[in-house]
RNA sequence: GGGCGGCUAGCUCAGGGGUAGAGCAUCUGACUUUUAAUCAGAUGGUCGCGGGUUCGAAUCCCGCGCCGCUCACCA
C-alpha cells in the first residue's frame, strides 16, 4: 500500500469501508500500476456502481486564462489513464473536463498577441474576452479549442463543460444559494488557515458588474433567498439581482470547486501539488463540500511538476515560448506521450526532454514493446509493470494487441535520422531504406511509422545538438583539400563504390575501408575523418560501412568524383 | 509557521520486513575502435543521522538533520 495514497486527505472517508474487504482480501494481487491502484481505491472508497451510481464519475478541468501548457495536460492524462484502468476493470465511467471559462481574465500572458487590446479587457470575464487572433468567439475558447484539437491525437476525449454558460444560464443558483445560507461555515474553514481573517463584509460569491462588465463589485446584502445587492465599484452602481435568472454571479474557486463535485458527483479528481497542502483549495474544498453541500469529496492524488530539458527549461516563459501537448507531439510520438505520463508515478516531478535523451525515451519505449510482446525476456515482476504501461500507452482500434496479431514494426530512432539526413528529410525515401520495412506487410503500419519519422526529422532540425547532426554534401561544394596519400584513399574508395558498392554489407565495406587505409598508406583514423569531411564536412559521423552503402551509389559518387 | 516529498552505486532513479537493484558512467574483453554504436563480463553502496519494534529493518514506529516543493493573496 503506498503510503502517499493513504493522507490525511481521505482518511474520514477511507478507513471504514476498506477495513470492511480491500485491506482483508489478500487472495488478490496488487495491481502493478498506479493508475489500476488509483482505480481500485475509488472503487474501494466510492463503493460499487448501483442504482445510485451508475458509473464512476473522473474529472478534470482548468481556467482557460492563457495557453494550456504540458504542465496542464498531466492532469488530463493522470485521469485519462485512471478512466481507463476503472474501464478495464468492466467498469462504466464518465470523464468530464471542466473549463472554468467564467473566470476572471487577471493578467495577459507574455505568448499572446495584440497584448494592448486583451488588456483592456482585464478583471472581466474570460469568455467575455475576445480571441486575439480573432477567430473564434473569446480568448476562453481560443485556449479551450486549442487543447480540445490536440487530445484526441493522444486518445482523449473528455466530455466537455463549460462553466460560463452554466453560470449564466443559472444552473448553479441553488449552489450559490447554499454557499450564501452557510457563509459563515465556509468563512471560517477558510478563516483556519488565512493569515488575516476574512472582513465582516464577505460574501462568498463574486459579481460581475453590469454597468462594467467587471468583477470590481461589492456585495451588499442578500435577502435570504435568491435576491443578492451588489454595487458596482467603478461606476458606483447598485442593483439587485435574482439568482435565478441573473448572469453576473459566480462561485469563488474555493468554493466553485466543491460545489461542482456535488453537482457532478465527482468521485475522482487529481489536483497539481499547489492544491494539496494543508491550507490549500483541495483542503478546504473537501471541507466546504462536506460541511456545506453534504457530499464526500472525490478520491484523490496530487500530481507533480513537469519541467522541460533542452529547449529553455521552463513551460512557460515570460518571453512568450509556451510548451504546450502540441510542442512535445511534435517530437514525441502519441503513445510515447502516454508512455512518459503512464510510466512515471504522478507525484514524480519529471522532465520532459528535447535533447539526446529524446534518442533514449524512444529506445525505451521499443524496449518496452519488445516485453510487452515478450519478444524481449525480463524478469517477471518488471514484464508485469511494462506490460501495463504499454497498454495503457496504446489507444485507439489499433490498441494493444494490435489487431495484425504481431508486434509492430520497431525503426530505431537513432538510424531513422540518420536516414533523414541523408534524404534530407525525404521521409518515404527514408522508410524506404530499412531493410525490415516491407511496404507490402507493413501497409497498415505507414501512418504510424510517417508519424515516427515526422517527428525524428522535427527533432533533427529544431531540436537535436550540432554534433549530431550533418548534411550530406551533392558535389556542388569546392573539394577538401587532402594530402596526396589521402586523395588516392579517397579516390580507391570511389572506385570501391563504383564497381563493387552493391556486393558490400556493412561489415564487409567497413573491412575494406581499412584495408584501403593500409594499402594507401594513411592512418585508419584519419581516413574516417577525410571521409566524413569529404561527405558531410564533418570530422566524424555515422559509422561508416553502413553510412556508404545508406548513402546508395549514385549519391557519392555525385560527391567522390569531384576528387 | 503549517503541510508534502526526497535523501539507496560516481550520476539518474527503482525497490518498501527475509542475500542490495536497474540504466548510464568507469574498467576488462570482443567486433581490425568512429556521431554518446553493438555484444560479453567486472568494479562499485553502513540505503541521510540517532533511537525503537522484530529472529530479522533500506523497508514499520519515534526523533533529528539537510535539500526541495507547497499553502498561509488569487486560482
Amino acid at each position: 500500500m503506498h503510503q502517499c495514497f493513504s493522507s490525511v486527505v481521505c482518511r474520514p472517508y477511507i478507513l471504514p469501508l476498506m477495513t470492511s474487504h480491500d485491506r482483508t482480501d489478500h487472495s488478490r494481487p496488487q495491481p502493478v500500476h498506479w493508475a489500476d491502484q488509483t482505480a481500485n481505491r475509488i472503487i474501494s472508497d466510492k463503493g460499487p456502481r448501483g442504482a445510485d451510481r451508475p458509473h464512476y464519475t473522473c474529472a478534470s478541468g482548468i481556467t482557460p486564462s492563457g495557453t494550456v501548457h504540458i504542465g496542464n495536460f498531466r492532469e488530463i492524462i493522470s485521469v485519462d489513464l485512471v478512466v481507463r484502468a476503472l474501464r478495464d476493470a468492466g467498469h462504466s465511467v464518465r470523464f468530464i473536463y471542466s473549463w472554468d471559462d467564467f473566470d476572471v481574465f487577471r493578467k495577459v500572458p507574455a505568448n499572446m498577441p495584440n497584448q494592448d487590446i486583451l488588456a483592456g479587457y482585464l478583471r472581466r470575464p474570460i469568455t467575455d474576452v475576445p480571441d486575439p487572433f480573432g477567430e473564434l468567439s473569446s480568448y476562453a475558447e481560443r485556449n479551450e479549442r486549442d487543447l480540445e484539437t490536440v487530445l484526441p491525437e493522444v486518445g482523449v476525449d473528455p466530455e466537455y463543460i463549460y462553466q460560463a454558460p452554466k453560470y449564466r444560464a443559472s444552473e448553479y443558483a441553488p449552489g450559490i444559494r447554499t454557499a450564501l445560507e452557510k457563509r459563515e461555515v465556509i468563512r471560517a474553514i477558510l478563516d483556519e488557515h488565512r493569515t488575516t481573517p476574512l472582513p465582516d463584509d464577505w460574501w462568498p460569491v463574486s459579481v460581475f458588474s453590469r454597468f462594467s462588465g467587471k468583477d470590481t463589485t461589492k456585495v451588499v446584502g442578500w435577502d435570504g433567498e435568491w435576491g443578492l445587492t451588489y454595487r458596482c465599484e467603478e461606476t458606483g452602481e447598485q442593483e439587485t439581482v435574482d439568482l435565478r435568472v441573473t448572469d453576473l454571479v459566480k462561485l469563488p474557486w474555493r468554493v466553485d470547486w466543491p460545489m461542482r463535485w456535488k453537482v457532478e458527483g465527482v468521485d475522482f479528481e487529481p489536483a497539481g501539488k499547489e492544491h494539496h497542502s494543508a491550507g490549500g483549495s483541495f483542503d478546504t474544498a473537501k471541507r466546504v463540500v462536506a460541511d456545506v453541500y453534504g457530499s464526500a469529496p472525490p478520491v484523490t492524488f496530487k500530481y507533480d511538476f513537469i519541467s522541460i530539458k533542452g529547449r529553455g527549461g521552463k513551460i512557460s516563459s515570460s518571453t512568450g515560448e509556451v510548451i504546450g501537448l502540441a510542442e512535445v507531439l511534435e517530437v514525441y510520438e502519441p503513445q510515447i506521450v502516454r508512455y512518459l505520463f503512464a510510466g512515471t508515478r504522478p507525484n514524480a516531478e519529471f522532465a520532459i526532454s528535447f535533447d539526446l535523451d529524446v534518442i533514449k525515451i524512444y529506445e525505451d519505449y521499443d524496449r518496452c514493446e519488445r516485453i510487452a510482446f515478450g519478444v524481449e525476456e525480463v524478469g517477471e515482476k518488471r514484464a508485469a509493470k511494462e506490460r501495463r504501461t504499454y497498454e495503457l500507452s496504446q489507444f485507439g482500434p489499433t490498441s494493444y494487441p494490435p489487431a495484425v496479431g504481431r508486434m509492430p514494426l520497431q525503426l530505431p530512432f537513432r538510424t531513422l535520422c540518420n536516414y533523414l539526413m541523408i534524404t534530407a528529410g525525404d521521409i518515404d525515401a527514408a522508410l524506404d531504406r530499412f531493410a525490415e520495412y516491407d511496404p507490402a506487410v507493413h501497409a497498415d503500419e505507414l501512418p504510424r511509422l510517417r508519424r515516427r519519422a515526422i517527428c525524428a526529422w522535427n527533432w533533427i532540425t529544431s531540436c537535436a545538438p550540432e554534433d549530431f547532426r550533418f548534411e550530406l554534401k551533392d558535389g556542388s561544394e569546392p573539394p577538401v583539400a587532402l594530402a596526396p596519400q589521402e586523395l588516392a584513399a579517397v579516390h580507391a574508395v570511389r572506385d570501391e563504390v563504383s564497381s563493387r558498392l552493391d556486393s558490400h554489407d556493412e561489415k564487409s565495406m567497413q573491412e575494406r575501408i581499412y584495408e584501403i587505409a593500409h594499402e594507401q598508406g594513411v592512418d585508419k583514423r584519419r581516413i574516417f575523418a577525410v571521409l566524413y569531411d569529404v561527405l558531410i564536412g564533418k570530422e566524424r559521423g555515422p559509422r561508416l560501412g553502413g553510412f556508404l552503402i545508406t548513402i546508395g551509389r549514385q549519391r557519392l559518387l555525385q560527391i567522390l568524383d569531384r576528387y
